[in-house]
DNA sequence: GATGAATGAGCCTTCATTCAT
DNA sequence: CATGAATGAAGGCTCATTCAT
């Protein structure tokens, strides 16, 4: 691991105003959508002003783009993982589902949901930065597909075109999430997790198998 | 039946014209998403004037609602002839989503998907319409609840929040729309109707039958 | 007088409907006002289609300048008529008062009241035109103004600028037509006059003589 | 007298811009027009751009309303002291003329002259806000027609309706504003003064009185 | 660095004007 | 000729972005 060096008290408050940021355009963007969310009530979420957003991003863009980026990375990072780990399809497919879910809930409420969103709005405004997060969900889906793919060829799975089944499994996330928030309980994603569980196994394996135990 | 009389010409272009804009509403909002679809992408889209819009909606909001009561009600009356009919519930399960995935190939992909953005675009305008959209919404998730509902009570559907499940199959039937998005092809829909039916029975259904043989 | 062709049917119809046309712009611009008025209100006042206007007119601003034109043209050359008649300035005084009061009674409401409009429009819109009607303007507040100027030299009228007392007038005469429009009756313009007849002449006049005998 | 604390930096330019627009509001509705003056003239004339009006005023609806507002009320107010003094309606009419005309100077013709302006605009808007305008000219016109009615009562004032007179002395402040925007002197209204309260009196008054010599 | 007043491009909507029928 | 659907320039308003304090 490289020599790191201890940090300046300014980069400590920049990092700190950046998270702040991010996760007050999070939770506004949540209630208000990509488009609606204005810098104003996001400065206002975050408690500063208007005008410092623009100390620690260049734009509107730029903040979708790093708050897209964080939790896209992690979740590219976490997945890699799964996909290394010597599993069993579907042993891998409950450990996405439960990392997706995870994501939901804690604080990445958003990726799930809101990357649509952020998409159209991208083919608006941005043009450059496009790309980048273009291609992290495209590794995303990538790395969940071949979890797919993988147990298709080993016969565990029912035999299908593993990307639309990755949307399935995606669908089924986005689905807990509007649950989650029509219902407006905290539990209701941690609640949903046994069930998902059962339905996806039940659905994508070709005989159904016993996985109810598991935590 | 109803006497009807010869349409006049004028009437016959009015509903020409209507529709035309309904679709290239429906175009561009499924790409820009609701709120960043300006008028005047719509009007070009459409290949008019963005003035001519306004000759046959009063307003965006006019336009969305129109949009969104369209698609609803239909959906709503093939939903309530399923729900009345005297069958099994799989055998409804399996009608409803058929219905979906038509409407999702129809329709294209109208109310399944932006439902979601519109309410969030009427949070901001103010509330005239809303109710009336809501509440459809409300009438078409309250009929697929009801009969998951009814499969749970005759012990064929698994034990579980009805609500959950519905909004579990809305997000199958929006995970094909995404995937035929992303992929382009027109079959994607038809094609993937079997798979989606064959996943929800043995998802939902508490011991997997065999429905696999149906057309 | 020259000679006088029987005038065509084209002439005849062609002539009736600017007439039309011009009292429906009467109409509209009474209660919505010059800027206001838009060329739909005209025409559906005056039962003809928006275009129809446009065979008769060149453009808005056009049929302003030919309902201005008309009125103020009538109004100069009754006005004229007065100035040239040998009488004694009061006298004048009190056949000026009675014309405008008629003219603000029988069909031509609007001159005295929405020329200041109609100026305030022209600047914006109209740029050539505008020369002729503030012409017309002048000269109808030149020959009141000389009237006045009359009776100053024979010591008649108290000393003031003419042009001081001409606006005076036009404002009693407006007054007299607020008061018409706020209390709704048709009467009002016809019972003020003797009023107004008494109040000009005891203001205007050195001493005080006795007109209100006078039909 | 109440503590007044030290007005902060930001409130003096607040309360200075707000002036300024206001201000610039009056200038280029006075010229154009209340309905054609457009929110981009009045940012142009205030030296600022057009989104800075409503860091001030919600619309341009708001922008009218304080206009009006602000200087009814204090009409108001300055006629409530004048109706409430113990004076000889002749001597309260002639206060009220010197008001009326120092507003007309002072506070650049607004109100008198175009609250009809205001009224067709407000009529095409909505109601909202018009009522309480509409009271403020209501009240003003009500505290003038008592003062002649009271002199009418005590025989001093010619006998006719007292709304009319009022209109006629309206209709008389505004020729004097006319002659002012009309000559372009700054002194035209001061100077105007006594001749309009001399014809005012002999007008007005059943027996003209000597009131030329009062300053 | 932090602030928030100021800016102006861009959106929805209106309406004078045109032109195919 | 008459019509009225279509057009698009212009106005009110919002909000991402800048910059003087």
């Amino acid at each position: 691991m490289a020599f790191k060096p201890k940090p300046t008290k300014k980069e400590v408050v920049t990092a700190f105003r950046t998270r702040e940021i991010l996760a007050a355009a999070r939770e506004v963007m949540e209630c208000r959508g990509v488009e609606s969310a204005t810098m104003d009530e996001i400065a206002h979420a975050a408690g500063i002003a208007k005008g410092t957003i623009y100390l620690y991003f260049q734009s509107k863009e730029d903040l979708l783009h790093a708050l897209m980026s964080q939790v896209g990375e992690n979740l590219l990072r976490n997945l890699e993982d799964i996909a290394a780990a010597p599993l069993p399809p579907p042993e891998k497919l409950v450990r996405v589902l439960t990392l997706l879910l995870e994501y939901l809930e804690r604080e990445q409420v958003l990726f799930p949901i809101y990357l649509r969103d952020f998409y159209r709005w991208l083919q608006r405004r941005g043009r450059g930065r496009f790309g980048y997060i273009q291609e992290l969900e495209e590794r995303i889906l990538g790395l969940i597909s071949r979890c797919f793919a993988e147990g298709i060829e080993q016969g565990q799975f029912i035999p299908a075109d593993p990307r639309l089944l990755t949307y399935m499994l995606r669908g089924l996330v986005r689905a807990v999430g509007f649950y989650h928030l029509s219902q407006g309980r905290k539990k209701a994603i941690k609640e949903a997790l046994p069930l998902l569980i059962r339905f996806a196994l039940t659905g994508f394996t070709r005989k159904p198998q016993e996985y109810e135990g598991r935590s």
